[in-house]
DNA sequence: GATTATAAAGAACTTTTGTTCCAAAAATTT
DNA sequence: AAATTTTTGGAACAAAAGTTCTTTATAATC
């Protein structure tokens, strides 16, 4: 048989995952990316194809980590608004440079007009999270936490808009007080 | 004397507006601006300098057009709502398929991180939008169009944030009946 | 109408891009 | 321990990138 891989595929992923986070699809160039990841062109090309194919790779990487990651606080919440909250303020501690922002936002904007299997990812990416937040929202207005004035499902749309509007204040630094402020009015108006 | 161009500087502008806008910085080629301009290689790098400072020019020339249509707009509202609704919900008529979604917003999340003059100019949108919701929020306030529950920065802050996540929404095709569910239901939760 | 200063067109150039290929190295199994 | 299959590193490649330069055309002035 032959030697086994000197690197994890996983770990290389995330490594990818971070650097597409940070500076987008078209900014990063595979030299840059060989650097990052630690591995050789022929690896990288052996196990990950061409740049698309590893940038769509690493956006799904992304959706398991981050995006289930939401999905799972807010099935377990037993308080709703304090998991909304924590959510939606993220710009608490991003703890590398390349985590500022979401990367379902940022592939959004940079190339789901354009690239059909980007738009799939970033799209379902939003009816899983709007579906649990509207769960949520309905556990919250059942036992009360909630107000009941809004539909649940326009509620979760709100808070998607909103999220997704918070990851573009991150990328711009619109600064933390500021982004408490907006999160803290937003969770107060659905407040029962 | 010499002989005059043949192009108008602004009409010329608007269109690498409208490129810039529709593919971002990085995706844009030289040679895709130059054939969507209208001008020569040449007259190009000689009016505007190089690629980058084509784009910042780009940038400028929408927050004149847009952005202070907007602030113009809420300036001269005398019911505010209304005016906001009409603001936050632009998805009802994207004339040209270029312009989806925002220009500022896409820039931010493309650029501002690494690039700081990108990250002054959509600061500096930022600020001016968010002081002219604020001033109009307050007068609805006075009137009596808008609830007095919250303090009119803040609120101003979750519209301009909710803007921004609806302009990601467009570059989604997020859809024209999911967000003006969004639209709808923030402004009746502003309402008096 | 000749002169002249500038605009336009596009060839030319250097880097950098993404991708492929090849020889060398390495690890697992027989 | 030999054989074999795969990874690895880096050279090699063509295409495209951004920018500059040179030549030609053009319009305004004298």
């Amino acid at each position: 048989m032959a030697r086994s891989k000197e690197f994890e595929e996983i770990e290389v992923l995330d490594k990818a995952v971070d650097l597409f986070w940070d500076q987008g699809f078209n900014a990063t160039s595979i030299q840059e990316v060989v650097e990052h990841l630690g591995i050789s062109r022929s690896s990288l090309y052996d196990t990950f194809g061409d740049k698309r194919t590893l940038f769509i790779k690493a956006l799904e990487r992304y959706r398991v980590k981050v995006a289930q990651g939401i999905i799972d606080r807010l099935n377990a919440a037993q308080e709703v608004l304090p998991v909304v909250q924590s959510i939606l303020f993220a710009a608490e501690a991003p703890e590398e440079l390349a985590h500022v922002g979401c990367f379902v936002v940022n592939a959004s904007t940079e190339l789901a007009p354009h690239d059909a299997e980007v738009y799939q990812l970033v799209t379902q990416t939003r009816l899983d999270i709007e579906a649990a937040l509207a769960r949520a929202v309905e556990r919250g207005q059942a036992s009360g936490e909630v107000s009941r004035q809004h539909p649940a499902k326009a509620t979760a749309g709100l808070l998607y808009t909103t999220l997704m509007g918070l990851r573009v204040a991150d990328r711009g630094r619109y600064g933390a007080p500021a982004q408490a402020e907006v999160v803290n009015l937003l969770v107060a108006m659905l407040r029962a």
